[in-house]
RNA sequence: GGGCCUGUGGGUUAGUCUGGUCUAUGCUUGUUGCUUUGGGAGCAAUAGACCCUGGUUCGAAUCCAGGCAGGCCCA
């Protein structure tokens, strides 16, 4: 009677993140990760519909800020990757050229681009005269279509957006959503007359970011990221993290802001009202399945996870109690969740014969926010008993049972938002140090699983040094700057910049 | 890029070092029946596995080589 009940599903205890991570995307049946392709995990139904409902949040945004979908081919050929690549050397050269090589770091790679694609080498068995390769993004196939649709400045501003899969040949570990080969990829790209148009785009595109983040419970922390760390082709490149608990930030979106550089690799041109030819200023905005994965790692417990409200597959489940004994529940319980479904909540009954225990403990593992049970107890006295997946129990009259879950919902809500801020406040610290010493090593001060905050104004190489002397990676200069200018850690210069390092997934 | 480790029913696990008793163990899950229904009940029956290809050997889950897959560590 008295089992640990956490042992029987073998959900590892989440203070044991990187073992409780892997483990409950399967027991909570979002994937199936035995399909023999290291990275590409079966989506199952309820990952799947979460997914979708992250998905339709992603769309609404697009809809309300006239963003319009496209869906573009899977394979790109390989000539058109000449353009881009030209496009990234130029732009590579051009900063070294202008940048003293000393503050340059050392280990800045080619643009590996190639290496990182799945290619389609053959048709049948003839090699094909020109390989095509499997798209990691889908700047090149849309911006050489693009460069066909822009003509005038009529056409602008173009607002575009897909949601499809894209490749990548990862070689290091992966995990499920988190670090996968085959990427669930939310893409939107705009064309705009000129730079101003750009940037109120790149406002727009943040704006989207915390309003989608806000309905994931999710707080994060949003950098410029350095330059060395910027898209290729961008001018500059903006990303929201997630601290995870286990102190690794998780990248959940980007956006870019290429001004026109991408533009002149793909003649992407206009004639304005004067009859000038111009150039086109561009951005982007990505996010993937990883906001399914911060959601997961973020509110998830020793039991399972938790879903948020908005993105649940269901948010509610009404459990018949002993039906057997009383003919009236089952249509009791019919008749309620009519009445939620009708006002637009997903609600599922759990017909099966089996004891409530295990319903409880099944949907406690899928995270669903509100279990509902209504047996003959409640029906002679109007009521139903309401369990939130964050804790509680509460008595609801059935008449106003609608509008009470709503609320019940809501608090759900509250209450993974307040807990993610919580572990995330402890989870961001200040900077140990004043200054790094150059000789000294100072790795006793730095803490495991630990964003680090820190003034920082140096340049490429002295990142660098940051970087090695920490262990971590830098993720850029926040919006909010420090109130009062502090000392850089690396060179003692006074700035106002506020940076932040972590290990990043 | 370099190094290390692992592969047994759907999941997990014993056996592998020291080859034979393995006709492969336990738990869990699945199926069927009885029973049971306000937080993981019980009983019975039943189903299901040695990653692949070669090699060594009278004999291989066990030893060797390669492949495939997975995991870990370092740059």
């Amino acid at each position: 009677m008295s089992r640990p009940s956490k042992a029987k599903r073998g959900i590892p205890p989440k203070s044991d993140f990187n073992s409780w991570y892997p483990s409950i995307v399967e027991i909570a049946d979002l994937v199936d990760k035995r399909y023999p392709i290291k990275g590409m995990d079966v989506w199952k139904p309820y990952g799947l519909s979460a997914m979708c409902l992250i998905d339709s949040l992603a769309r609404s945004e697009m809809r309300r800020t006239n963003h319009q979908e496209y869906r573009f081919p899977l394979l790109v050929p390989e000539d058109l990757l000449d353009k881009e690549n030209s496009l990234v050397s130029r732009l590579k050269a051009a900063r070294e050229a202008g940048v003293d090589p000393s503050e340059l770091r050392l280990d800045e790679e080619e643009s590996g681009f190639k290496k990182e694609v799945y290619w389609v080498t053959h048709g049948g068995e003839n090699e094909l005269e020109v390989p095509m390769f499997l798209r990691p993004t889908s700047e090149t196939p849309m911006y050489s279509m693009f460069s066909l649709w822009v003509r005038s400045h009529a056409d602008l501003p173009l607002k575009t957006f897909q949601i499809v899969n894209t490749f990548r040949y990862e070689t290091k570990q992966t995990r499920s959503f988190i670090r996968v080969r085959e990427i669930h990829f939310f893409e939107a790209h705009t064309v705009h007359a000129d730079q101003n148009g750009a940037d109120s785009q790149i406002e727009e595109d943040a704006e989207m970011v915390r309003r989608i983040l806000r309905e994931l419970c999710l707080p994060s922390i949003v950098c410029k990221r350095p330059v060395w760390d910027t898209f290729p082709g961008a001018w500059y490149t903006k990303a929201a993290d997630v601290v995870m608990p286990n102190g690794r930030t998780l990248q959940v979106a980007t956006y870019h802001h290429y001004r026109d550089q991408w533009a002149e690799a793909f003649d992407l041109t206009y004639e304005d009202s004067e009859g000038n030819t111009k150039s086109c200023h561009q951005t982007t905005f990505g996010m993937s399945e990883r906001l399914l994965g911060a959601v997961v790692g973020m509110h998830g417990d020793d039991n399972g996870l938790i879903m948020p409200p908005s993105v649940a597959p269901f948010q509610v489940i009404v459990m018949p109690i002993a039906a057997h004994t009383d003919p009236n529940v089952t249509a009791a319980v019919e008749e309620l969740s009519e009445r939620l479904t009708n006002r637009g909540l997903r609600v599922e009954i759990d017909f099966r014969d089996v004891r409530p225990g295990v319903k409880h403990f099944d949907w406690e593992i899928k995270g669903v926010p509100l279990r509902v049970e209504l047996g003959p107890r409640d029906l002679s006295s109007g009521k139903c008993i309401v369990s939130l997946r964050t804790g509680g129990k509460v008595e609801v009259s059935l008449d106003d049972a609608p509008s009470k879950i709503f609320e019940l919902l809501d608090s759900v809500s509250d209450e993974l938002r307040l807990r993610a801020e919580k572990l995330v406040s402890q989870l961001v610290k200040p900077f140990p140090l004043e200054k790094i010493p150059h000789d000294d090593s100072f790795e006793d001060k730095i803490e495991d699983g630990i964003v680090y905050e820190l003034p920082f104004s140096g340049n490429d190489s002295d990142a660098e040094i940051l970087e090695k002397k920490t262990g971590l990676t830098l993720l850029g200069e926040s919006d909010r700057e420090f109130d009062s200018d502090k000392p850089c850690v690396i060179t003692g210069n006074l700035t106002s910049k506020r940076q932040f390092v972590s290990k990043m997934y």
